[in-house]
DNA sequence: CCATGCTTGTTGCAATGGCAACACACTTTC
DNA sequence: GAAAGTGTGTTGCCATTGCAACAAGCATGG
């Protein structure tokens, strides 16, 4: 279970104190629903669209094309938001489903009272709307990153992009994944195998270095 | 030039009125800058974060590596916002750079008086939050369809992908692609003669059909 | 201790797909 | 009407990279 302390650390109910929370979930609405693995997530609800925080579990992003073959987007884990893309919008045809990943507790906020100022003028909800636009944000750069990395067309260039953007992010030359490297090749879009060799390769060139989850990008020129 | 009117018709001002468009603009502090062709387009001024509107000319999305490489993420046409991804949040290392693609005019409003409403409670304030967060919404469903095609392996499934999605929106198995042969091949990351090869094949195979931008998309098996 | 599972590195093989070069059609401009 | 620009289809070549199979390392658990 989740604490209204613990919900005090998450993005959605940032800088909000616990009185604020417990005083915020009656304000929005906010009901909590239990899904079993594999269960599929409803965000819509008589025309009312919902975001999701999730409690405990994993929530699983899933899209279906037209054969009906699914694609695993990403997954949203305990503490964090799902759903904000889609319950924000007028137009929102579900691009995705949502799905249980296992037992699951998901709290469920109507999206209109996120998004307005409760008639009451409580002043948590400014903070609200202020976190929302955060973590929309932060979705976006983390989309956005994934996008410069899978648009490169060589698996040497989406593996120095990679590289690149946690070096820019951690400001050291020296940087640690977060992603092992079955992982990491998931998330650039490649055979596993093929990275392990061309990362070998790259090493033996002079180009990196690495040892375990740490990498170190040699860059000979720095300006363009 | 873009006059009140014709900003009633952009996605930041929908649902607002001429009047209310022009009272907006003082209380949202709006100031306008002009920019030549490959000018840099910065979004902080002292601390200060920017959304910007396109009111003429074409704003570029680059984004720099660490060895000084650049690629064009997107670009931002007349009418449409840009900087709200990185405006709005807190953290930002602004992970990526605007410039102006030719002469642009661009409307600056502080990202802060665009989240939160005006002492005075001016009503269309509320208005432009939910604009705000459908901004949001369409580019991260723009993102995530980026995502999904780029993100397959081979050349046949990025394009199956990539129609898939045309047909889920335009609702019929016989679709208008937005974008021609180059900028298509380009969109999916792949080289163009090799895109044109597969699609030949995949006509060959009975998969797809398709005359200039009209695809159609023969699916055997709809049930997975 | 062994068994099992998970991650990683390696390598041969085959094919996918990038690249370059070219031909053709169409449009715009002078 | 010539010239230049742009979008498109085709094809040969071969580097890149996916795939499969295997070995080794390391943790977990009985």
């Amino acid at each position: 279970m989740m604490t209204a302390k613990d919900m005090t650390r998450t993005d959605l109910f940032a800088g909000i104190d616990e009185k604020g929370v417990n005083m915020l979930l009656g304000c929005l609405h906010a009901r909590e629903k239990h899904f079993q693995k594999n269960d599929i997530i409803a965000l819509e609800d008589d025309q009312i669209r919902f975001v999701g925080l999730v409690l405990d579990g994993t929530v699983n992003m899933v899209k279906e094309d037209i054969w009906g073959d699914e694609t695993l987007l990403s997954f949203i884990s305990r503490g964090e938001v799902f759903g904000e893309t889609f319950a924000l919008q007028k137009n929102t045809n579900s691009y995705v489903t949502f799905m249980a990943g296992e037992e699951t507790n998901v709290l469920f906020m109507p999206a209109n009272d996120i998004i307005h100022s409760c008639p009451d003028g409580c002043n948590c909800h400014a903070q609200i709307t202020t976190n929302m636009f955060n973590i929309l944000g932060k979705k976006g750069v983390m989309l956005m990153e994934k996008i410069e990395v899978s648009s490169r067309s060589s698996l040497r260039e989406k593996i120095l992009s990679y590289l690149s953007i946690l070096v820019q992010k951690q400001g050291r030359r020296t940087v640690q994944s977060p992603l092992n490297r079955t992982r990491m090749a998931d998330y650039l879009g490649v055979n596993r195998s093929a990275m392990t060799r061309e990362l070998a390769t790259m090493k033996r060139e002079g180009i990196i270095d690495f040892d375990k989850n740490e990498y170190t990008v040699y860059a000979e020129e720095m300006e363009a």
